[in-house]
DNA sequence: CCCCTTTGTCAAGGCTATGGACTAAGTCCA
DNA sequence: TGGACTTAGTCCATAGCCTTGACAAAGGGG
């Protein structure tokens, strides 16, 4: 009984181009109302009716089917002002819930999120370092639990996970740590589940979710997310871009840096050599010898060194620890810059287990990316650190699925 | 008689968000049905209706409208295949006329095109160093011309200029050369010639006529235009994108170089301080005195080493001339590299002066782009040279203007 | 020559938005 | 307190668009 089709009914009709029917119009304009409703409630039918151009009769019936389907209440009356008081509409945030899953280097992490962005209820499972099948049975073991542990009406189900991903086909063309290529993951849980079902790429997710509950009133962001990887979640006005692909944001293999150190793709001088967590750890490990003032010295197995030694070091501003985070921020800063250069973007939001590393590393990035692009788009252009950790990914295959299914973009 | 509304119209309604109507539904499959005849002319009705899904009844309505509108003609009839002969339908190239204009850095060059990108008419006027009122009244009179010179319909005009272009408002945010700030260039022309005005950064306009005319078949490439300046125009997901604040594309100021030229911009490094036609000249009139192997070498003016030079050097491998070029070539590269490392496109095209530089030049970019980026992206993105200059911006002018007014975009 | 297929048109019907009239329910002012 | 006025929401007739099914036109094939 859902109000609008995923992406699957798209293929039953035999045309390739897309036509316009008058159903089309009255879905067209009741998510129209719905959206303006969820965007500024709470509201009256006269006021989205005004908003819209639409007349007070088109509203009335397009609220009277919202409100059938749960989508919207009426919510008490409003101030009048010289007339009838309006009749207030509202969105209940548990209209519909929403299963929103990120599928980790690590671990597999789900909710149930509401259409406001709230977690509901989490719930996590461990890969163990399993691929393949085993990985995607693990994920079904989850998605069981998050579906039995609803009480509301299940929009559907999103997921992020790491790869190249086919948003509108719901395939997963390439996911290395996974072992997976080719993977009809969107339709095989939309089979199990009976329910919509959207796939994207981690960092895509990230990008959807600062896009759709970061509030930040703009349709153009880039999410980049630093961590074990790095790699970018483009939002182009006000959609997300793929690239032909599904390539786009892949940008942690970028050339910046001389070093010749080599990198899992198999080339040299990428950012990943020398930005990820990882890269740092392996440097600070490197110049711990020969660093006899830095708190890390002394260690005589590098394993010592840990990524929460180096953050402790950071934070007591040991200078070794300082050096090697601030280096591969100023690498990232460039890569930025020449994105900010190309994109033109009004924020670059980023997140990911170094965003730990806080004001000092991002002044860095900011320090570098201003000297990297025109000075006039880097001044205009927002450079911070997200503020929806831990659970991005999992609001963002959320959104995902709220945008496609509902055509909500909450802060759009 | 426009069939299709230009930008300026969508003010007249006071609400802020786009309604769906019966109209609307009727102009969206009228310009579907356009599109396909276009595309696949010479088809009939039923061809029509199979491929969009719609009704005989409703393509036939359609193109009654068309036929009426003069954008499409029966012509004559196709082969049997059991049953009634189907009447073919076509798109005549010169159902109307489309003015496109390219304002470059010393003369504004415009055209009368027809709907299938063909140049009618050409004419030119110098700038002769003119900014301000008086370059924009030099482009008054070229328009002055050209539309007189016009015996079919005039779709409309379309412009394309260096600078940050808000195409959305036909508005110059900021053109250097031209001393325009906040210019509503598109405004004005429409004013004055009551016809739709649109306006694109040049770069910009050169995607649009690679997107339409290009022949492709694709709907995400970047256009590099490297000459005085350096310039990308995205069209990404079959859009033109154009960022926030209209500066998508501005690569010249990335900053690739450790040099320490200082750029027109202000800083240190950028791209166009290594890769432009007056870069690589500069650098060629600084080693020659070092090269007694060059031709260029011995020169007692540095001023006697002109581009042309340059080019037939380079041409005759001359030694200095192509380490110079080659270098240049270098970092363009590099910058390509990360831009398909961001954007996952399936093209690259590079246009502009310094594309005389021919194959060892795209070689030496192509070997850079390889080493800077994932090899699955570069290896799948077909970087080459356009082949449609010298008229690349009039035709993407043209093309910027026939999408938006007819919905047609030639090759997608 | 007859049957079948395909094309294009026609008329009836269904769906959606619109516009004016109408009711309900407030404010404002005398 | 009451009447004029304003605003919200609904009702109903109408217009516009697409669809359905029927039909004529036109060609192929045995």
């Amino acid at each position: 009984m859902a109000l609008f089709s995923p992406w699957t009914k798209s293929k039953s009709s035999g045309a390739v181009l897309q036509k316009a029917t008058n159903q089309g119009t009255r879905l067209f304009n009741q998510r129209l109302v719905l959206k303006v409703i969820y965007d500024s409630s709470p509201t009256s039918r006269a006021d989205v009716a005004r908003a819209t151009g639409l007349t007070r009769t088109t509203v009335s019936g397009a609220v009277e089917h919202l409100i059938r389907s749960g989508l919207t209440e009426e919510v008490g009356t409003g101030r009048s002002t010289g007339g009838k008081a309006p009749i207030l509409l509202n969105v209940p945030d548990e209209a519909r819930h929403l299963i929103g899953v990120d599928v980790g280097d690590s671990r597999v992490s789900g909710a149930i999120v509401d259409l406001r962005g709230h977690v509901r209820h989490e719930s996590q499972v461990p890969l163990d370092g399993r691929d393949g099948e085993q990985a995607l049975s693990r994920i079904e073991d989850l998605l069981d639990r998050l579906v039995a542990a609803t009480d509301k009406p299940l929009l559907g189900i999103g997921l992020g996970t790491p790869g190249f991903i086919d948003t509108a086909t719901g395939t997963v063309r390439w996911a290395v740590n996974l072992d997976w290529h080719d993977l009809a993951l969107g339709e095989r849980l939309q089979k199990r589940y009976r329910l919509p079902v959207y796939v994207a790429n981690d960092s895509q997710a990230a990008a959807l979710a600062e896009y759709a509950f970061g509030h930040h009133g703009s349709s153009n962001l880039l999410v980049v997310k630093v961590g074990e990887g790095i790699g970018a979640g483009l939002v182009l006005d006000g959609r997300l871009f793929q690239g032909t692909r599904s390539g786009a944001g892949e940008i942690g293999h970028t050339a910046v840096a001389d070093n010749r150190r080599i990198c899992r793709c198999g080339r040299v001088g990428c950012l990943e050599t020398v930005a990820t967590m990882h890269a740092v750890l392996e440097r600070a490990r490197e110049l711990a010898p020969d660093a006899p003032d830095s708190v890390l010295h002394g260690t005589t197995d590098p394993e010592d060194i840990t990524f929460a030694r180096l953050v402790s070091a950071f934070e007591a501003h040991d200078r070794l620890a300082r050096e090697v985070v601030l280096d591969s921020a100023h690498h990232l800063g460039r890569t930025i810059g020449a994105l900010i250069g190309s994109l033109d973007p009004s924020h670059v939001i980023l997140v990911g287990a170094m965003t730990v590393f806080g004001d000092p590393w991002l002044a860095a990035i900011r320090r570098e990316a201003q000297r990297s692009a025109l000075t006039l788009l880097v001044d205009a252009t927002r450079v911070e650190i997200g503020k929806l950790t831990p659970n991005i990914v999992v609001l963002g295959s959320a959104a995902l699925l709220m945008t496609r299914e509902l055509g909500l973009s909450p802060a759009a």
